[in-house]
This record gives C-alpha cells, structure tokens and sequence, in this order.
DNA sequence: CACGGACTCCCCCAAAAGAGGGGGGCAGAG
DNA sequence: CTCTGCCCCCCTCTTTTGGGGGAGTCCGTG
C-alpha cells in the first residue's frame, strides 16, 4: 500500500502493445512495481525466480503454452505465485481453467483502469478477484451440463464432420456406443443433431477451431 | 516525415490499455501525434470532423458498432478518411470486409512496433498496408469458394440445429431445395455432412455464434 | 441476344442418424 | 456394500441426410 512496500508485478505478455500500456497505466500508482516483463510462457518460470514477484499479470492468450498451462506449472514450482489472468475474452470455460490452474483473478481486457488496479492489489494480497457478471456465469458453468472427456473427444472429431462409424474406428469401439455418446451430448446442449451439437461445442469452447 | 507535419491520428478502442499502450509507443515517434481519441463507434464521426486526421487507427472489436461498419460509415461520409484497421486476429473474411468497408490496412495487434508505425506512415500517405501472410491468405479467400447469400441463410440455419424441413418452412422454399443448397455448400467447403459445415462456416466467420 | 450463375423444384435411393429398448462392467463416494 | 456415473455393447425403429439425375425461371454481363 505505501512506497515502502511496493507491489512487485511480473508482466506477461506477447503484445508489446499492451505491456507498453500496462506499464505506462501501472506506473501511476505508486504502489505498484513492474520487476520484469515476459513475452511468452517460456520465459515466465526464470523471471518468477529471479525477481520473486508479488503478482503475475498474465495474457492468456500467448503464443506457444498459453497463460494456463503456463500458470499452471508456475503454480506447480511456486506455490505462493499469484496469478491474476488477463484476457481478451470472457470465455466461461477459459475462467474455469484459470482458476484450475491456480490463478486468483480473471480480468477482461476491457476493463477500466480502476478495476485492473484493484484487482491487482486484491489478488496480490492473496484475495480471488472476479468481476460480478464472471462470477455469475460461472456459477452457472459449474451448475451445468458437464461433459465426460469421452463425449468431448467424440463431440471433437464430429465437429470434424466425422461418421459415427468413423468416430467409432478411430476410437476403437463400436459405432453403437458413439451414438449414444452423441446422443448423451445432444441431451445435455438442449440439441438435437450434430450440427447444433457442432455450434455448442465451439461456443462453450470444448471444441477448439484451427485451420 | 518531419515535425513540421506531423501525421495527426484518431484512436479508436474500447480497451483503454491498448489506448495508453499506442499513445505511449506512438508518440516517441515526432511525425506522429495522436490528436483524439473514440472509445467507441459512434464518437468517431464527430471526432473526425472536428481534429480532421490524417489516419484512424480503428480496432475492429469495438462494442456496439464494430470497426468495419464504423469504416464504413465514416468511408461514406468522408470520403478522404484514412482508416488503418486494427485487430487482435487475423480472420480472412474480416480482413476481407475491412478493406471492402474502405480501410486502407490491416494489422494484427500481436504486430511489432517497427510494423505498426511502418503501416501507419504506409496509410497516411494513402498506400494500401497489408502483412505479407496477410495479403497471401486474402488472395487464397478470393479464388476461394464464394458462398451465395441463399447459401448464408441456409448455413447460419444448420448451424443452429434446423432440420432441412424446418429450414425449408422458415424460408418458405420446397426442401429439395435446401437440400440442393446444403450439398452445394459441402462441396465448395470440401466437407461431407453439416456438422463439418457449421465448424468451417464458424471458422471462416460466415456464421457467428453468440449466447 | 446468348451465356453463366443463382435459385428453384421434381424424382429416386442408399446410407446414415437419432431415438427407443435392453444389458453389463468398473470405478469412486457415501 | 450399495449407489451413481462413466463407459461399453446389442437390438429395432423411423426419420433424415446426402448424392445422383434432370429441368425450369430470372437476372446481369459480355
């Protein structure tokens, strides 16, 4: 809180762009300290030890491992690391796996300054900081449908436009038991085909997209 | 070139650190100067009217009206008008309907300094500014395959779920002609059911998909 | 005007999908 | 130990899908 005592910030970030913001918005506040920046995932781990941080402000968009898995085996190393996330996006399911992987705080890019500063002194004081509409979708993520790793493999590769029959020979089983995995899913999205299952599955973010 | 004419710029992002990010980075540049900001698409018109710029560095995520209909507009009102688009991916069909909408540029955010000033002195003189694998993958999207808007309609519906049946009712045409439709679209995307279909018209952003 | 492209509809048909109904095995939690 | 959730398999059934053929209109461009 004082100048005696700053807050030491490690930066993690592959856009210049915005490190250049946070640093120029977080140098206002005198109690706040950026020690390092990092570009990627790869770095973060080296940087954590040398500076020994207070807070770790993390992109989760990175090239290579991302800020989760990054967070996560920054987690593993440093039990004391506090993560505060830093997206884009306001994916449900990209909140729960930051929170999984140990992080303390999930702010959305869009946030006002005044905000990305609070949470930061809450998270590095070891508070959980989540704006209210977060936590409230999340709520509703935990209370949801949860899908089984069978289902999410079989919902991937029909987002693929594979055949239940070539699902079911790419997993070794029969086609009989895809069908009722799709079946299960179909249930649990409010759907009723694959395509519909497609859209869900890519929305809520089980599905990834790449070219 | 010189700061006797500096390049007079409007920012237009909703994110007020990417904002902080580029006046800090842009203004250590003396022919650059950033003379307004837009936190959104509809303060942009007045704002150009008023400080004239030479350039707009629009981002294309903006809540409410987003970049490309702000271009657009603005395009129509001011002819003249520079707009040097600006985003956090590098989507073809985005890329596509930028420059369509009148932006003489596209830079992906995770862009290096050197890039971005490149590009921003590039389209203040009114050159067209585009990444090399950017322009690449334009040309790749205009000898691709042109999907119809009767095929849009068609798309958006089997993403939601709709049987051919339902589809045929909402649009008031015999299902044999969706049908002729949908086999049409499998073909040009190169896939063979409408599960395969909905992911690329997801991934070329033909269909949105939104809670 | 002739040509191509978009859109429309018709027919047929094999294959797949999706919704039922069974049942069994195996783990972890209570 | 029982119960629950996940995974697996088999069956039947109806509906949907997707591919093939052919063929008409309308519209804009060359």
């Amino acid at each position: 809180m004082s100048e005696l005592n700053p807050i030491h910030i490690l930066l993690v970030d592959d856009h210049f762009i915005v490190r250049s913001g946070l640093v120029a918005s977080l140098e206002l506040e005198d109690d706040l300290r950026i020690v390092a920046e990092a570009e990627c995932g790869e770095e973060v781990a080296s940087l954590y030890q040398t500076h020994n941080p207070d807070l770790v402000l993390m992109d989760l968009q990175l090239p290579g491992i991302n800020g989760i898995e990054t967070t996560a085996s920054l987690s593993r190393e440093f039990t004391a690391a506090k993560v505060l996330m830093f997206s884009t996006f306001a994916r449900d399911d990209e909140i729960n796996a930051a929170l999984e992987a140990g992080a303390l705080g999930y702010l959305q890019k869009s946030a006002e300054r005044d905000e990305l500063v609070t949470a930061i002194r809450a998270v590095a004081t070891g508070n959980i900081y989540l704006a209210d509409d977060l936590a409230e979708r999340l709520r509703d993520l935990r209370s949801g449908p949860n899908i089984t790793t069978r289902e999410r493999e079989i919902l991937a590769l029909i987002a693929r436009g594979k055949a239940n029959k070539e699902i079911a020979e790419a997993l070794g089983i029969a086609e009989d038991t895809v069908k009722r995995h799709a079946s299960n899913v179909f249930q649990k999205f409010g759907v009723n085909d694959r395509a519909g299952a497609t859209s869900e599955a890519i929305r809520r973010g089980i599905v990834k997209i790449e070219p």
